[in-house]
DNA sequence: TGTACATCAGTGAACGCGCGTTCACTGATGTAC
DNA sequence: TGTACATCAGTGAACGCGCGTTCACTGATGTAC
């Protein structure tokens, strides 16, 4: 009943609010560490886990500083998508620069879509659950049009990486069809992949051990007009 | 602070339990309608608002019946989902039966999976939502078999509609791409449409109203051999 | 035809939980003079 | 170089909400005799 508990301890230490993070009270990047932290919790438990509360007790910090920065949960996860797509652009752009000589950029591109979507399952899926997201939000509108020339630049030479009036200005009608079926080609793979629906055809047929090998033989079988 | 309130009328009732609804206690269909009144929801306020709560309130019954007919919420979204899947197989093979003569039964088949998720967006969404799903569930296994034997079976002729050891027992590496390729890019055209993520393109395209005629053009558009 | 009893179908009150939001606040930083 | 003050960054308590689960219950139905 006294008031001297253990609770009390440790009186000469310099920032004693958060006993376990002597951080500075002003964290200095705590945006990009929030967003870090939404990943973390995102690859640990899924969406389903992804709260606001969750992520400030990821990066150690009261629930309510996400809000000061972001807004609401939607901004944090529309912040968390549009960094999704610039990594996916990147990754379609990496591949395709450094495949091996010979091989089309096409497949290439298309590789890369389905390995960034391998590597991060639930990140790929929150940037295709709008209603989770702010699709105004500019920064998450320009990374998905970083994304979209990435993969339908390679597939369509008018769409030009610098366009400025919007992706697709000026593309005619033959292209406007190619560059829908290479996306819902892509996409579809890595969907069906990441979504586990290919595992028993996968399973059924000799050659492939698993549905990924499959999805890479769908890749390199696509016949496609030649590269640009 | 007298006992005889407003709240004691009526007394000559015969069944004064509900007082808006004067069906039985033995409902007689319930988990019919209990199906029904969670598409209700699911079209109203989409996934977000598909609870167990919310499904018996909409079916005028007490939230802990729907636990007695399917255990739990997962149960009920994953009976919803089978449902789906059985009337998108039904979708295909209605289509792919009635399609004009000369049309090839594969676009056919194809159109139909479009026009249901078209015409369910939030049901198919559910049904690739496997985190709200008991993907063990036999009836949605069964179910998922169905779809997916509508599907690859009129793209490979070895996929038989009554196969018996698995959807795609004894097929070869030939037709396992295939039907990766042919169910990835359906069910990516059907994904990317229902995600509004074709609305730029089709924007830009000058012939083509809305995502949705980009989509059929590209179907109509796909190269493919005869069919078998 | 009637009665007793078991089983099935659905109720409704209570619970604890984690969520997002609000709000008054305090500590840290930067700038004006 | 020092002081005052405004602004920015983050805190933490409190709130109400809807959720799924549990539990003892009651009404309806079916079956045995």
């Amino acid at each position: 009943m006294t008031e001297s508990t253990a609770s009390r301890a440790a009186p000469a230490r310099a920032r004693p609010r958060r006993a376990d993070k002597a951080g500075p009270y002003h964290h200095g990047s705590l945006p990009k560490a929030l967003l870090q932290a939404a990943e973390t919790v995102l690859k640990r438990g899924g969406l389903r886990g992804l709260t606001l509360r969750a992520i400030a007790r990821e990066a150690g910090v009261s629930h309510t500083a996400p809000q000061h920065h972001f807004g609401d949960t939607a901004g944090v996860l529309s912040e968390l998508a549009a960094a999704g797509h610039r990594r996916l652009a990147n990754e379609m752009e990496e591949q395709a620069r450094s495949a091996a000589p010979g091989k089309p950029r096409r497949k290439a591109t298309a590789h890369g879509y389905i390995d960034f979507a391998i590597g991060h399952p639930d990140l790929f899926r929150l940037m295709s659950r709008n209603e989770l997201l702010d699709s105004e939000r500019p920064s998450l509108v320009e990374a998905r049009q970083i994304s979209a020339r990435a993969l339908a630049g390679v597939f369509d030479a008018a769409t030009k990486p610098q366009q400025e009036a919007g992706p697709f200005a000026g593309i005619g009608t033959a292209q406007a069809i190619a560059i829908t079926a290479a996306w819902a080609y892509v996409h579809g793979l890595a969907t069906v992949l990441v979504d586990h629906r290919l595992d028993s055809v996968a399973r059924a047929a000799p050659d492939f051990g698993d549905a990924r090998a499959l999805v890479e033989a769908a890749i390199d079988s696509m016949k496609m007009v030649p590269d640009a």
